[in-house]
DNA sequence: TCTGGGGTCCTAGGACCC
DNA sequence: TCTGGGGTCCTAGGACCC
């Protein structure tokens, strides 16, 4: 059902201004409020990029992706911020219970994303109202900023909240389309990378406009589908649904960067039990199992391989992950060579439920009480931090056991970085 | 600008089965 | 022991997004 010979849909695209930066100012507010902040995903220079910052500190220069480094030379008294994606995460929930009073039809993009069908909503008044309500009870229940974009379909409504920021609500029509996208760079359009932009140079289209009128046979000659896909998306047609169903995640990973090229094969295994041990406890955070077991490595030339391996019976323990990943790294890892970057992904996820319990031949009975004894182990780092529990063999100095400490927050963040040249950091923790 | 970490989706080849 | 066509699973990589 295409569009033109469809009805026509009105879809709201919420974007959650800085988000991780405006979480933290509404959660400390006198700490953070009205302050140039960012939030870095580690203090060593080596990793420290500015994930998100706040309006505060775009003003004075601090962009998205640069390092810490630079950060703070255009901006000294940029303060810096460790994440707290369950911080992120509660507020997610909360700004999509908002949203979604106004329609069944909502779909979360991101942790700061959600588009809305509210075509059948017009109980609750014209789309330019249920925006400025939905707006309205953000800023008062969450104190958040956000924008909104209304549109006949997702990926106007994308464009149309991206146009104005922060705070802003903003309609895109078709019609609209040529005046207001047209004389714009491929790129901007979503969905179109950098990689594309380029090959779309080198057939000499280099606008919105120009990508509208282009040979739909040349686009699907050098591109497939997904050529035709460009065309139909630059002339602001889209047709896909809006789609609420969200069953949990396909896959959950954690990779880390390493503080120097490693090439000792104990002080990868710790770095992966540590990968692990996170990935599967917020695996078991989510009630699920997995099947495939992936390891990512990267070199110091930022080569990176993945490699998988997928199991008979699905799990959810450290133990068999930690395994699976010694062994792919043992395969796949050349004695000697450097490594930059490790990572463990957890993919071919199912809700344990629905799983077949594993039956453990040797030890079934005791297989319940390992159960209860991983269950009481999460729910003490839940509440007590992820330190309260450490098995041995996490012990040690690998980057990944520091990511892990809560302790790693906010302000002193900031002087951890100012001292950071000092030997003895680590003796902090 | 020397490049983090979390994801999703798509493609394509090979193995394997019928 | 020469070989069609379809389907599924596994694996690896690429592109994109936030």
């Amino acid at each position: 059902m295409s569009e033109s010979a469809g009805k026509l849909r009105i879809i709201l695209h919420i974007d959650m201004n800085a988000f991780y930066c405006s979480v933290h100012a509404a959660e400390e507010p006198d700490i953070y409020k009205g302050k140039p902040t960012a939030v870095a995903g580690s203090v060593e220079l080596r990793k420290g990029i500015v994930v998100t910052s706040s309006y505060e500190a775009r003003a004075r220069g601090v962009r998205t992706g640069v390092t810490v480094r630079q950060a703070l030379t255009v901006c000294p008294e940029l303060i810096i911020i460790s994440p707290d994606f369950d911080l992120y995460r509660k507020y997610s929930r909360g700004f999509m219970r908002i949203a979604g009073n106004y329609t069944p039809l909502i779909e979360a993009v991101s942790i700061d994303e959600c588009f809305l069908d509210i075509t059948g909503s017009s109980q609750f008044g014209t789309p330019i109202e249920i925006a400025e309500t939905i707006a309205r009870r953000v800023k008062e229940e969450l104190s958040l900023p956000c924008s909104i974009g209304i549109a006949p379909n997702k990926l106007l409504a994308k464009m149309a909240s991206d146009m104005r920021k922060p705070d802003a609500i903003t309609i895109l029509r078709r019609r609209e389309v040529p005046k207001l996208l047209w004389s714009k760079p491929c790129q901007t359009l979503y969905g179109i990378g950098a990689r594309t932009a380029d090959k779309l140079l080198r057939l000499n289209i280099r606008t919105i406009g120009e990508l509208a009128a282009a040979n739909e046979k040349v686009l699907v000659e050098r591109f497939g589908v997904y050529g035709a896909w460009m065309k139909q998306a630059a002339n602001g047609i889209d047709d896909s649904p809006v789609e609420p169903l969200q069953e949990g995640p396909k896959s959950i990973g954690h990779t880390t960067t390493l503080p120097a090229d490693l090439t000792g094969r104990e002080q990868f295994r710790r770095v992966l039990l540590n990968l692990a041990d996170q990935t599967t406890r917020r695996l078991r955070h989510q009630r699920m199992v997995s099947s495939t077991i992936q390891i990512t490595i990267r070199d110091p030339d930022m080569r990176t391989i993945t490699r998988s391996s997928t199991l008979a019976i699905p799990t959810d323990t450290v133990e068999d992950v930690y395994r699976v990943a010694c062994r792919l790294m043992e395969a796949h890892w050349k004695e000697g060579s450097p490594v930059r970057l490790l990572g463990i992904t957890l993919q071919t996820l199912a809700s344990k439920e629905e799983t077949p319990l594993q039956l453990d031949l040797f030890s079934y009975e005791e297989s319940p009480k390992k159960d209860r004894l991983i269950t009481a182990m999460d729910s003490l780092r839940d509440k007590y931090g992820e330190d309260a529990v450490l098995t041995a063999g996490m012990l040690g100095d690998d980057p990944s056991t520091l990511i892990r400490n809560k302790k790693l927050r906010g302000t002193s963040l900031q002087k951890d970085f100012l001292r950071e040249k000092s030997p003895d950091i680590e003796n902090d923790y």
